[in-house]
DNA sequence: ATGAAATTAGTAATCATTACTATTATCGAA
DNA sequence: TTCGATAATAGTAATGATTACTAATTTCAT
């Protein structure tokens, strides 16, 4: 089960690149229609597993029943707009400490932890103050 | 709106508070089923979501694709088994100072976080041992 | 150029959850 | 205590994200 070369892949990941929003799979669906107008939703799927498993990309979840996509794998932590869903990258210092807080008082073995934050983004912040 | 009283909706809460291992839905439907045998996956759903929103349970989510509830709504954080999927309280000190960490270089409001940990639980670690 | 293996498009299936609807239960007021 | 407005229920259908399946196509080492 060796990789090939697939040009949807391809495309696929260099969508992602250029989009800083996280986009979900229907999102990425949608705009490679542009470019493979057969292209199907469950190849995108596949390859978006395909590319998160390989470490290429990673997958976010952020409780909102589907899953978003970052073609930055770099140590960041995201946002989510609770009014307009949208998921904002943090300039933030790490906080990966609080893995050794959490293995304190633990038997088992923590090998990592999810966090994002929610509230309001100032886009809508903004919005709001101006009606 | 206002609350009427259901013996079904009693027995949920009733449930959740004997368990601390966060079921989900349908885990509480099952076991519901044997003091009322005709009760809808529905009226679960709609009473946890009600439990939720008025406060006097937490909903959980961890990425498994399935919501876990929890009677104990006290701040307290949460360990998720990736070999048997149990979820897990942690005894661990407050971590809410990333909230502060967070909002040190971002426009918007930040209201609060989601942070869950992952890796192996202690029973998984013995059990891989003793194979 | 060739053929095994990976990939695809298209579609069906799955799974958690929500929505709908007719019936039943609750509870304050008469 | 009875009545009636309204909340809640059981049962079932619908939704939405995702995965599974399959026959046809593409890739790529030989």
């Amino acid at each position: 089960m060796s990789l090939k070369h697939s040009r949807q892949r391809e495309e696929i990941l260099n969508f992602l690149m250029t989009r800083k929003d996280h986009p979900t799979a229907d999102v990425v669906y949608m705009n490679l229609r542009q470019q493979f107008p057969n292209i199907s939703l469950g190849t995108v799927y596949r390859n978006l597993t395909l590319l998160a498993d390989i470490g290429e990309i990673s997958r976010i979840r952020v409780g909102d029943k589907t899953d978003h996509f970052d073609a930055d794998t770099s140590l960041h932590y995201h946002f989510i707009c609770n009014e307009c869903g949208a998921v904002i990258d943090l300039e933030m210092e790490s906080i990966e400490s609080i893995i050794q807080a959490a293995s304190q008082n633990f038997g088992g073995h923590i090998a990592g932890h999810t966090t994002f934050f929610y509230g309001t983004c100032e886009k809508c912040i903004k919005s709001s103050k101006a009606v």
